[in-house]
DNA sequence: CGCGGCTTTGATGTTCATCAAGTAAAGTGG
DNA sequence: CCACTTTACTTGATGAACATCAAAGCCGCG
């Protein structure tokens, strides 16, 4: 995995992260840049490995997973492209609490985790872009689960379904980049369940199935689930 | 509600969060700084407030709640002495999306906002302690409910009880804070059998009850449940 | 006192997990 | 490329976990 030539003046970040950075700042930065290639099932970042690096994801999608016993696993997050996946406790801890796996193939960006920190320290104005970034993606993550939290299964399919329809993929048919296993451990139920209610949504004309493939038939009875059930 | 004269250099918070500053920068602190008390049950901040200031509790305990819907709403956490009770999205948001009420008699200390955004841009190193810490709560938050969520319903009272027993009163004998129905809206269960369950755990010997105090007499058993239940 | 909120218990039905069994799809080695 | 293995998906039957409804006791407060 080589590192890239420096094309961070170029990057679709660059006005996201790096908005407060001058540009021989940025130069500096790329010295200790890394970007990198992952494909689909691949491990960005290991449960328990130091935090070494920075990263945000530059395109594709991941998981951030944590296992909490033998055979089992929570998903705690879905990243898309332009969110960070060192987040939670990476200013606080030594070693990441939870995994990073693409789910499709991803861009990774990651700067050396020591530099985020004496930039942090040197630049105020960078400082307070992270903060609110951070702070987005926190609370993102903490009103998902709360979200996710306060509804029955079809609720919580019907959220799951709307998410990848409307945040991510822009689009009523998508290729869902998940198993159901893992929508299973996102939203704490079991695979069976989720088999059995998008199997429902389908025979209620809601959905279209076909293997990985969905497509939102009638929106606003899935928006009304999503509310209701 | 008056604001206290300054006596920051004797908080205990200075160690806490004023450590990266001066005496000089902590006096000038001291002229926008506001102290308040608030009586149990008293709302400390509302869901749809504009953010003028960056609060955290000097003692006490508080909850932070979401209405969900008409005569429903959500705990998404609570916050002893030393917490930040403006965190989620304090920094990327305008308004409050979420109520910070007080469960027992809570002092506040508030920092307008816009002073902290100024030392933030100015300070490095206060910059680096303030998202140190509100890296650290958002991990609490993440966490907490994702502790919560992979437990069944006495596995999640357990957790409650082993919480306020451990993290908040550090005594095996102690007042629930809480009413049933809190604890209900904390763990997404109804309170009827938020109650059921802790019945059931004073028949097996594992709690003692007499109205709100609580006294855990088998704690291995409870931490067995809080464990595999 | 009496009202309203909090708590408690029981009865009932719904929602969900578990177990089982089978099918489709996808990778693996010859 | 095909037999083979494994993994993902699907459906049904059953019982456990949980919500809902109902009713009554308790307690603080006006």
């Amino acid at each position: 995995m080589p590192l890239s030539k420096c094309n961070c003046e170029g990057c679709e970040l660059k006005g996201l992260f790096f908005s407060e950075l001058t540009n021989d700042e940025i130069e500096a930065v790329c010295t200790w840049k890394d970007e990198r290639s992952y494909k689909k099932g691949e491990y960005i970042l290991r449960e328990g490995d130091p935090i070494k690096e920075f990263c945000y994801t530059k395109s594709g999608l991941v998981k951030l997973v944590r296992s909490v016993s033998d055979q089992e696993e929570q998903i705690i997050y879905f990243a898309s492209s332009l969110d960070f996946i060192s987040l939670l406790g990476i200013f606080s801890n030594d070693t990441y609490p939870y995994s990073v796996v693409a789910i499709e193939d991803t861009v990774v960006c990651s700067l050396r985790i020591s530099e985020v920190k004496t930039f942090i320290r040197t630049n105020g104005n960078f400082a307070f872009s992270v903060i609110q970034k951070l702070n987005r993606v926190s609370d993102n993550i903490i009103t998902t689960n709360l979200e996710i939290k306060r509804r029955r299964l079809p609720g919580r399919i019907a959220y799951i379904l709307l998410y990848f329809a409307n945040d991510i993929y822009k689009h009523t048919t998508f290729e869902l980049p998940v198993s159901r296993k893992e929508i299973a451990d996102f939203i704490g139920m079991t695979t069976e369940n989720v088999i059995r209610t998008l199997s429902e949504f389908r025979r209620d004309g809601i959905i279209k199935i076909s293997g990985k493939t969905i497509e939102i038939v009638d929106m606003d009875k899935l928006l009304k689930i999503k509310q209701f059930g």
